[in-house]
DNA sequence: TTGACAAGATAACGATCGCTATGCAATTGC
DNA sequence: GCAATTGCATAGCGATCGTTATCTTGTCAA
């Protein structure tokens, strides 16, 4: 029920579908969608916190997985299989900030703490003097590739898409080598 | 009432506010509106090329303002006022990239074209050895700080939101710099 | 077998959706 | 000075919006 409105809202955006559609997304209908949720702002919160907590356990799952060269393989797939999915099976990080950013406190909040879990594991997986310098490298990293795939996604001939993942891809790998800049 | 209907849809989203909304934004009414545009879409089409048209003007007006030193002024600039100014005031890049993602082909195409010059004008203003290695720059710079304020939006702290975009500083100015890694 | 309970379907509410047709008033060309 | 055109307001179209109340169905206990 969740994964399915997590579909709706990605492909459609929060004010692009409606309960209906939501509902018919799951095969069910609206008023199975009020007994799983108490309002639609209420789904959304639901699935933002589903969407970043997934995001938080791929990160980590990409650590174990792949070890110190977790980092390499994360970047190609965001930047591959993440950049050409389906909208509905978009990352959260990716597909639902920008809505977050329009909605009110309360959803922001909740945004903002389940994104902790997601920068703790980035940063917890790339090198740095200071723990402030790997948050601000984490920061960083999810900036590019989350905007970076918007951008890719923007753009209508999937050659240009996949030359602006390149230009992505160098710079992520740049980013979490290089030395930071002084403030 | 361009600007009127980008305001609106910064600040709601292209579903989340209606012709009638739209219209009250410019202080007519929807008979108005349809004097202007052929429809919805219509109208977003010329916000976007308008906002993007805009920020190519921007880049080209720090380079001409600030001279070699312009990129430290426009990241400052960007990670600054246009990460707190309102919403509806917001970068077409950051605030309408999303809903472009979710548009039809026809309207990548038009947004990719306006992009152009963007590229141009940040690509020509950076260093770098091949004309590749610059495009590849713009656009990871332009990600970087579209994602970044997205994400600095998204949060409900304000002093997370100004650690965020102190992170992606850093990384901006490091990347431009950077000796492009091999690919 | 019956009866309580949970889950989803159905239907309806007023409001708003994108859009069109029509009406009126000011401005324009002659 | 009158006619044509332009620019916006008004009103209304059917459809969909988010939400609630009611009804039906299925399940398991006693």
């Amino acid at each position: 029920m969740v994964a399915a409105a997590g579909r709706g809202f990605r492909r459609k955006g929060f004010g692009g579908i409606g309960v209906d559609g939501l509902a018919k997304e799951a095969e069910v209908t609206s008023g199975a969608f009020y007994g799983h949720f108490a309002s639609k702002e209420a789904a959304f919160e639901a699935v933002v916190a589903l969407g970043i907590d997934d995001l938080a356990n791929g990160v980590r799952s990409f650590r174990e997985l792949h070890g110190a060269k977790w980092l390499d393989r994360f970047v190609d797939f965001y930047l591959g299989e993440r950049r050409t999915c389906e909208l509905g099976e978009a990352c959260a990080l990716q597909a639902l900030s920008p809505e977050v950013s329009r909605g009110t406190d309360e959803l922001k909040a909740l945004f903002q703490d389940h994104m902790a879990g997601v920068l703790k594991a980035v940063a917890d997986g790339i090198e740095g003097r200071t723990s402030q310098e790997r948050y601000d490298k984490a920061w960083a990293l999810l900036s590019l590739l989350s905007g970076g795939v918007t951008l890719a996604r923007s753009v209508a001939d999937p050659a240009q898409s996949k030359a602006i993942a390149s230009g992505i891809r160098k710079a992520a790998l740049s980013l979490v080598q290089a030395r930071s800049a002084p403030t």
